[in-house]
DNA sequence: AATGAGTATGCTATGATATTCCGATTTCGA
DNA sequence: TCGAAATCGGAATATCATAGCATACTCATT
């Protein structure tokens, strides 16, 4: 599992050097964080674990951090729940559709392009040019249907 | 115009009579301030209107009010502006998408009922039971594609 | 090494959005 | 008229986000 943040975090590293930005220590650190925490996390969370890890940082800090996450494709960012995850594919820019489970916060990234050209397509017909979609289908994942009580009861706007 | 803002408040009271829910004084205030300003409104702009029109007023009035409205249908949220307007179909519960103008903030709702269900049949390949949907989808719009510099060009995350 | 432009970070303060909690009032059927 | 449910008033507080400015770092050029 860790394994995994791991390479995700090396990717990333290669995409940055790549690209010629800089994924300084803050950044890193920031990525592994919502990484680990493999679902949507708030700023302040991430702020919390900053200030474990480094002793000191304040709000603009992450989101700085977070901006250039999501510029760089990194992370996203679920309006539905003020909230950022990690990007499945950070390699190319795409269009993403979320499933957010309101019993237990599971998030899990689609990247149908078929659906997100029908949804462009259909903006286009009200004679709107799309530059950003946001697609968050909220519910219950697989687990928390079959146990209902399992789930971590997640506050928010359901 | 005026005249479409009363057309609706009237019908919003029949919906309401009809479902035995109270559309009090200060619920129709909102709904009218939200469906003359034809655009997303955030609720603290609300407030001010309120506070100028009956002297007091608080968040939690105008955020129950608006819980109200969203609960009957009369009202959408738009979450990646943290702003309320009104519906354009108050009758049924429906599934609706956005497409708002990042830079005179004209906000389009469609009902494209086929592509809801192909968004939910996405969720539910993976596991997902959906009872929410958020599609909203940001560009420009047909008079600001025209005339760049007409646009209000409004802050907030594009 | 010194310079300096561009980038990144530290930090205070403040703005913007939203909720909790409790008590008072209104509404309306029995 | 009584009582339960719904609605509203209001203080306090929580949560999310940005502005603005000073400092420090990076790195190519001299």
């Amino acid at each position: 599992m860790a394994d995994s943040v791991m390479g995700s975090l090396a990717k990333a590293a290669a995409i940055a050097k790549e690209r010629g930005v800089a994924l300084t220590p803050i950044r890193r650190r920031v990525l592994e964080l919502i990484l680990k925490a493999g679902r949507p996390v708030g700023a302040y969370d991430l702020l919390a674990d900053l200030k474990t890890a480094s002793g000191r940082a304040m709000p603009p800090t992450v989101y700085r951090t977070l901006d250039f996450l999501i510029e760089q494709g990194f992370v996203h960012r679920i309006e539905s729940r003020n909230a950022f995850i990690a990007c499945i594919d950070a390699d190319s820019p795409h269009r993403s559709q979320f499933a957010i489970c309101d019993s237990c916060g599971r998030t899990v990234e689609s990247m149908n392009d078929d659906l997100a050209r029908k949804l462009s397509r259909q903006a286009a017909r009200l004679g709107f040019k799309i530059e950003r979609q946001i697609v968050e289908m909220h519910g219950t994942c697989a687990v928390c249907q079959e146990a209902p009580e399992a789930g971590l009861r997640r506050s928010h706007r359901a």
